[in-house]
DNA sequence: ACAAAAGTGTTTAAAGTACACCCATGA
DNA sequence: TCATGGGTGTACTTTAAACACTTTTGT
């Protein structure tokens, strides 16, 4: 299949490979009660791109797994433990990064919004709402409208959307989950009734106090 | 984020990078009528796994891009055109080598049964039924299953299932293609009203002689 | 004429959608 | 008591599943 001048010639620039990570985290507007979905970028402090905005990211170390170095990217930049990971793509255009043949395996994260609060912006790290996450560094703008593209893939079947919220949330905080990421309403009653016959919630015997009307049931994830 | 020791320390021991795919394609046993889904195996030639059965891939080349990379091993292993051709995960653990750290980004692609026939088998080339693609070499028993199971969730919710097939194909032989990729019996009269309301087939004025039966009429694929 | 697959029609159940209505709380 | 979101009930539409039935060919 190969000769080995092939071979060779191949190995001899064999293209660097990379780990990056788009963190996701929802945060809600205090002015209109709705939710958004914000991520965090890095400054890159070197060429190429340097002083632009990229998803946080870096070369894969020698003994950790692909997962376990997108779990220390998310660690680096935000000092938070992923409620939920997983790999989205492998970039490898050629010409994604004008200094070099790059290779960028990335994976996509979900984070509570109470951890998120905890991780403020610092001169190289700053939280953009994901509609405003443009004009990025090397490829990232697709890599990003991927991402969200898979977002709104998994929330409609599967158990996504939990991750964004602790472990006690009313229906509401979780409805106003799907409706950030489809970008759409949804009915109250009848998300209410999808959800109970899905099974992976149950009813806590507790209600969130403190709002300005009827205190809601307070719900927890049961499923895997 | 990353101090320059770590960094130096990593890209000393920078691990490969190979490409590699699963091929899919269709055979109908003689005896019973019913389709079978087959993948070709490439003999490895050294080691590790010496003498074992492998997915066809290779290293990188500097001037490829992933997608071409996964087209050159299906060129180099069936001489064969992708009809269709995805990325399918990229695999990274610790342990896939026992001689090095290698990561392989796999790709999957069918191609039609009339070309699967034209690529013979050859000493170190043969294809395999893919429930009997069993004890290969490194992870890529995992890496089959998990194909298959993509290929089942492709099929279900999209036009994959066309690509098996040539430009023109009854309903039941696009049935043949579901019911081998799913595993299960399907009623003829809803599969044929499901997809005439897909509104990506269109039925042609020709039907296929020579059967024992009623003529079926062919249809072909007007999707994208 | 008969077998076997192609193709059509009909019935029933399930799931999704729209919307009217009552309940409980803070102000 | 009034506004507001929590929570329930119900009619309607769409979709899927099951299966009886008719049509067309080769033998």
């Amino acid at each position: 299949m190969y000769n080995s001048a092939n071979v060779a010639e191949r190995q001899s620039q064999a293209p660097s490979l990379a780990i990056s990570t788009v963190i996701f985290a929802l945060r809600t507007d205090p002015s209109s009660g709705a939710s958004e979905i914000w991520l965090p970028l890095v400054r890159r402090i070197r060429q190429p791109h340097l002083g632009k905005w990229a998803l946080p990211g870096g070369p894969l170390g020698a003994r950790e797994s692909l997962q376990d170095a997108a779990a220390r990217n998310l660690r680096e930049t935000t000092a938070l433990d992923p409620t939920y990971l997983e790999q989205l793509y492998a970039f490898g255009g050629l010409d994604r990064s004008a200094t070099q043949r790059l290779v960028s395996i990335v994976y996509w994260a979900l984070v509570r919004p109470d951890q998120a609060d905890l991780a403020r912006d610092s001169e190289n790290v700053r939280w953009f709402r994901a509609s405003e996450a443009v004009g990025l560094a090397f490829d990232h703008d697709e890599i990003v409208a991927y991402a969200l593209e898979r977002l709104r893939g998994k929330v409609t079947y599967g158990s996504v959307a939990y991750h964004f919220l602790g472990d006690r949330f009313t229906l509401a905080q979780l409805r106003g989950v799907y409706e950030a990421v489809l970008g759409k309403h949804l009915d109250p009653a009848n998300f209410r009734r999808q959800l109970r016959s899905a099974q992976d919630i149950a009813a806590t015997d507790e209600v969130l106090q403190g709002g300005r009307n009827r205190p809601p049931r307070l719900y927890r994830y049961t499923g895997p």
